[in-house]
DNA sequence: CCTTAGTATCGACGTTTGTCGATGGAGTGC
DNA sequence: GCACTCCATCGACAAACGTCGATACTAAGG
């Protein structure tokens, strides 16, 4: 378990993921473009991985401990490991070693750029 | 291909695809919440199935008949069949039968719900 | 060192998914 | 009725996915 010492607040700024398309309903997605997005989209696709976001997403410490989301969703750790890779390579999680611990955080402009992919049409 | 005869604007409302969940940000997602969210998501998941949205959504007429859905997609048309019907269970689009042909329209305020989850927490 | 704790990777397994050709059903028009 | 078009479903197949136990790796502490 992670000890609570020294919680200066963790949240890395990151990479950024480029705003990759326009919103759906003002042009039609090309190939590419609907792949690179789809991508996204489906790292969200599983309930697990949405559960692990959202519980990073409302830490109040902006970051979790890799070892205190094994037990809230259930899974095996190799699981969560698992699922913890893919939220980071879709570029929704970064992750930052600190001793024996790796915390994770989520990055709140990877989900505002899909949340504007949503977006309506004016 | 469809006929363009007697285009009257054909976007039926629809069920309602209830706000399932709150904002990721806000709450922690039990189990049951996120495997509804998580199918949602995941009907996002495939370039195929982002592209026809996006057709859909995009359409001055507001539906297209599924036979102009096919060729943009590159896809065989059991393909395109499989996938309307996913982001149909989803939600996401209606169906409705003129004559021969089968009209899809977006549902906008299906989208919304999903573009709501992703909001930030103020 | 050696042990211990926390993570990531590996190998394997069953399930789900995307895809297509073939087929069936619904609707139109002759 | 028959032929034709459009669409959905079926059956099959390969590929991708989620899951776990076992194992390797990394960092800290005796």
């Amino acid at each position: 378990m992670s000890v609570p010492i020294s919680v200066s607040p963790v949240v890395p700024a990151q990479p950024q993921v480029a705003q990759c398309c326009a919103p759906l309903q003002t042009t039609t997605l090309g190939a590419q473009e609907a792949a690179e997005l789809a991508a996204r989209f489906a790292a969200l696709g599983d309930p697990v991985r949405l559960r692990l976001l959202s519980l990073l997403a409302t830490s109040t410490h902006g970051a979790v401990c890799a070892c205190d989301l094994v037990e809230p969703v259930g899974k095996s750790q190799p699981t969560v490991s698992h699922h913890l890779k893919i939220l980071r390579e879709a570029g929704l999680v970064t992750s930052e070693r600190r001793g024996t611990n790796v915390w994770y955080a989520a990055v709140p402009a990877a989900i505002e750029s899909l949340r504007q992919t949503l977006a309506a049409g004016s």
